[in-house]
DNA sequence: AGAATAGTCAACTCGCGGTTTGATTAACTA
DNA sequence: TAGTTAATCAAACCGCGAGTTGACTATTCT
């Protein structure tokens, strides 16, 4: 009772369907346009107000398509977010382009979780609601738990990568990579994620390109300041 | 209409109320217990799920207590979650207990920000909530205002101890205290903000306390590398 | 003790918002 | 060009959950 409708839903690989149709812009009907902006505008009011605060009716006005089409295309509101989070997990792993001054990865991090577009605050917003996790009723297919998986794929392999670069020196190893990465990515998000913090603490009413510049070169800072072999000091001390 | 009964809702301060009741603690009926119990049911809950997937009655089971007392003591689910940030914001301006090390002051933060009762969540509920604010329909005492006012001096005042020990050597004049805190603030709550994060990649399946020692131990171990006075490369480069 | 008030409760209301239903029209096929 | 399917839409539905109502009881005051 689930699935009932569902148009053709995933197209194998291969984009171009059998029909070629003479103009595939001008159309009025099209249902990889309409599907796009909606997961478009999804992105968006989802990551700026998180799952519960975000409406449907939102998303649908913002695409300007009729607010049936989300579950039409969907089938509900959960199923446009668990979209968005398929996507997006693609688009990172295809654009982290490692092998990248951990630093400055770092502070290209910083500048995409302020873009709207781009839905840095999901992350923050799936941690936060992760509560201890499963809490499945009943039905519903293992659905999390291969996206869990696949994450955890991905977190595995930046530690790999750190791990990589420790070993050839670049870093103290004294260090985890598991929790360098953590506090990268949790710093990164910080100005997306604490935007009332930051305007406190820089005296500013909003958060400016300039301001997220000087956060994002700082924090590459602090972390270019990282020991790079044996320390100097701190001998260990208490405990 | 909004306020209709209310009790006495704030006593000026000075604790003991005029009749001093024979037995305090036997009580089956005393508003101070019942509502201090609501706020800690509270501050569990709403840091777990979020102002939105909490639900008042979840609060008031916990509690132990009516659901109808909420309205009774705070007006509304929203009047809780002011009076919890209130009650926040002074507890951790008290024991903030400045002049300790900064890594060691995080250390503490990440202690505390995976403590359910404490609620550490609730900053970044607040932050992810903040979309550029100001969605005032109408009504509504500048209630808000206020809040953001408080903290703020709190922050500034954060920035301004930790300029001091910069102007005292202890950390290098490059860094902008500001950012310095942001950082530590954001990646002290990592734990509790991204614990699906956490879990893929330290491969646990749950954030246990030997992890969050660890963490915390790594992070502070992060900040007191950071130079002290003139760093010896990293000449500035662009811009 | 008796009145007044503060604390507690169960049951009802009622709007918000996601989903369903059923019709309507564009696009493609035979 | 008729028939079929895909895309789109407006309106009705319906459950969840916060807030309200009005009664009932413990406490305190006189």
């Amino acid at each position: 009772m689930a699935t009932q409708h569902t148009p053709q839903d995933q197209e194998p690989a291969g984009r171009q369907r059998t029909r070629r149709s003479p103009a595939p812009h001008e159309r009025q009907r099209d249902a990889e346009r309409t599907k796009a902006r909606i997961l478009d505008a999804a992105v968006e009011v989802f990551s700026a107000k998180g799952f519960d605060r975000a409406r449907v009716t939102d998303i649908a006005e913002r695409a300007g398509v009729n607010q049936q089409l989300i579950s039409y295309y969907f089938n509900s509101k959960q199923g446009l977010y668990r979209e968005i989070g398929r996507r997006w997990r693609a688009y990172e792993a295809e654009t982290i382009s490692d092998d990248l001054d951990f630093a400055e990865q770092i502070k290209r991090g910083v500048r995409a979780s302020v873009d709207p577009r781009l839905g840095g605050r999901l992350l923050a917003w799936d941690g936060l609601y992760d509560t201890g996790e499963d809490d499945t009723g009943e039905d519903d297919t293992g659905e999390d738990d291969v996206e869990a998986r696949e994450r955890n794929a991905q977190l595995q392999h930046e530690v790999q990568v750190l791990r990589e670069r420790q070993r050839a020196g670049e870093i103290d190893d004294r260090f985890d990579p598991a929790a360098l990465i953590l506090i990268g990515l949790s710093a990164g998000n910080a100005l997306a994620v604490y935007p009332h913090l930051a305007r406190g603490l820089f005296g500013t009413d909003t958060v400016s390109p300039e301001l997220v510049e000087h956060y994002a070169e700082q924090l590459a800072q602090v972390i270019r300041s990282l020991p790079a072999a044996a320390p100097p000091s701190v001998p260990d001390s208490h405990t």
